[in-house]
DNA sequence: ATCGAACTTCGATGATCGTCGTACAAGGAG
DNA sequence: CTCCTTGTACGACGATCATCGAAGTTCGAT
């Protein structure tokens, strides 16, 4: 039958530079969970599978959590085989709010 | 009774450097309402009285904005006669967070 | 075709949040 | 002292949020 599908494609919704908001991003970035993991993918300097974050809730909260950053415009996904790769999208925020990134991983703890 | 009525001492609580927390400064700038507030308290460039942001909310409103922005730390307040005096507390934040303030200002409208 | 691993989706729940109107307190002016 | 102005305290209400478990999907391997 007629299913396309792409892939949960609702998931990957991201949006692109010119279309992300700092309210947005500040509230992503607000939550000490989300912020914590932002602080794991600036550390790593890389990808990082979902899997791969170390966090203290579950996997569906997680899910909550990733699509929050990415939809917000923080963090860049894409599926890899039965995983997914997430990455900081630092260009675009270093871009829009110059220090901003900077100001936040500088926090003390 | 033993009313000893410190002024409503519990509105001027507000935390010194060391006790401002990243999440919690993320999470009062979050909200638009109070990020044009923090934009107005950078463009003046001193004080302003609480009748004197431009805000499209009721006084009361105003009020727990306020008390968000000063309990974050990122403001400051003092009472002044009948009115009340706030500023921004851009040097606290700049030593803890340099770079942040000025990445959100900077952000497009 | 079957299995397991890796995520997502779907309610549900309890907590926090933004908003308001009303009532109250404090200070200045008459 | 009596007003008027400025701002705060107190509920209350609807919306959003973080969290979870159970069920479903997708993909690689057997």
């Amino acid at each position: 039958m007629g299913r396309v599908s792409a892939p949960t494609s609702s998931t990957y919704r991201q949006p692109d530079r010119s279309e992300i908001r700092i309210e947005t991003v500040l509230h992503a970035l607000a939550d000490p969970v989300r912020l914590d993991m932002v602080r794991q993918l600036a550390r790593c300097e890389g990808e990082l599978a979902c899997g791969g974050f170390d966090v203290s809730v579950s996997k569906s909260t997680l899910t909550h959590h990733l699509r929050t950053l990415r939809e917000a415009g923080v963090i860049g996904s894409r599926p890899m085989g039965t995983t997914r790769q997430n990455w900081l999208r630092r260009k675009d925020l270093d871009a829009l709010f110059p220090g901003l990134l900077d100001g936040i991983l500088a926090a003390p703890r």
